[in-house]
DNA sequence: TGCAGTGTTGCTTC
DNA sequence: CGAAGCAACACTGC
């Protein structure tokens, strides 16, 4: 390694599988803790930020309210984390939503008050992380470690919801529900007629929890080129795309999510689903289906970069 | 040295 | 209603 800290910023936020194995490791690591103490560096700005930790009256009412409460589980809905508190009868839900660079740890830091900055301490994968020098918001419980939010860009959301069901009136169905029939799928995509096929899988709006890889990755092994408009997308090519969505979404949450950039799990680990792209980030190279041959191309669709494989995608 | 690229959401404007 | 453009932010690579 010759001390060389290699590593690239390749901004993507988590997506569904990311998003699923960070919530899967609350639930692993965090359930039952009591919270002791809370802090951020982000509660800093202005009020047009409105209720999340970035407002300083909101981040103070925030501390307020969760200290001295037990987490007590943690789901997500679309690519939002919720994590619910209680002591006694007084519950809260603390809404997560990690955006672009966002992901949370859980294991035993340090606080530097000269510096107002918090370090991993000895021992801990996070420590080698070049991320670690990132963290936002720190939640410590009694027994002495913390569940911290790493964040480059500083884009997450962090706040207290009170209706789920108020908050999230805009999403689409989740995709790995048994719910999302083939009539659902059809009727949520065709929508927008006129947008691109790939545009529509990452809307949420149509369908929640696909970005901007696993849109690439689905739509490689269905076969279809991303810059079609859904109006030129066959039938047999919907329900092939319909088909991919749920093995593609869950072999992401089998490799426990996508470490091409920051993405980390609850110990601080990368996922390993980057090893597994067909396309994504692959411009060059050869496509990944056997006897194809063809080589992955790169093109912005819609201000978003899409992969995919001239030869095999129609 | 400076600026485009990186990806998502939500707000503004039309 | 919708589409399109942009801001939120940090850092890299050219």
């Amino acid at each position: 390694m010759m001390g060389i800290i290699a590593y690239d910023i390749l901004p993507h936020m988590p997506e569904l599988p990311e998003v699923q194995t960070t919530v899967d490791g609350i639930n692993t690591l965090v359930k039952n803790k009591v919270i002791s103490d809370i802090w951020t560096d982000l509660n800093n700005s202005s009020a047009r930020f409105g209720d999340c930790i970035k407002n300083p009256k909101f981040f103070t009412q925030f501390k307020n309210r969760l200290i001295g409460k037990k987490i007590i589980g943690a789901s997500r809905r679309a690519k939002n984390i919720l994590i619910d508190v209680i002591d006694g009868k007084d519950k809260e839900t603390i809404l997560i939503h990690m955006k672009m660079t966002g992901h949370i740890m859980y294991g035993s830091y340090m606080y530097d008050a000269e510096k107002n900055h918090w370090y991993p301490k000895a021992g801990q994968i996070a420590l080698e992380d070049p991320f670690n020098r990132f963290l936002h918001l720190v939640i410590t419980f009694t027994n002495g470690k913390q569940l911290v939010l790493s964040d480059v860009r500083k884009f997450a959301k962090v706040t207290l919801v009170e209706s789920y069901t108020k908050e999230f009136s805009h999403l689409g169905p989740e995709p790995l529900e048994k719910e999302f029939t083939s009539a659902v799928f059809l009727k949520q995509i065709t929508r927008f007629p006129n947008k691109s096929i790939k545009t529509s899988l990452m809307d949420q709006r149509l369908i929640s929890g696909i970005g901007n890889i696993y849109s690439d990755e689905i739509l490689h092994v269905a076969r279809v080129l991303p810059n079609h408009s859904v109006k030129n997308v066959s039938d047999e090519q919907l329900s092939a795309i319909y088909k991919h969505i749920k093995p593609v979404l869950s072999k992401g949450v089998k490799f426990g999510g996508d470490s091409t950039s920051d993405y980390r799990n609850i110990y601080g680990e990368r996922g390993k689903f980057q090893g597994k792209h067909a396309v994504y980030r692959r411009t060059g190279q050869k496509c990944a289906r056997k006897g194809c041959g063809g080589i992955i191309l790169r093109k912005v669709i819609n201000g978003r970069s899409a992969h995919y494989c001239p030869l095999c995608q129609k």
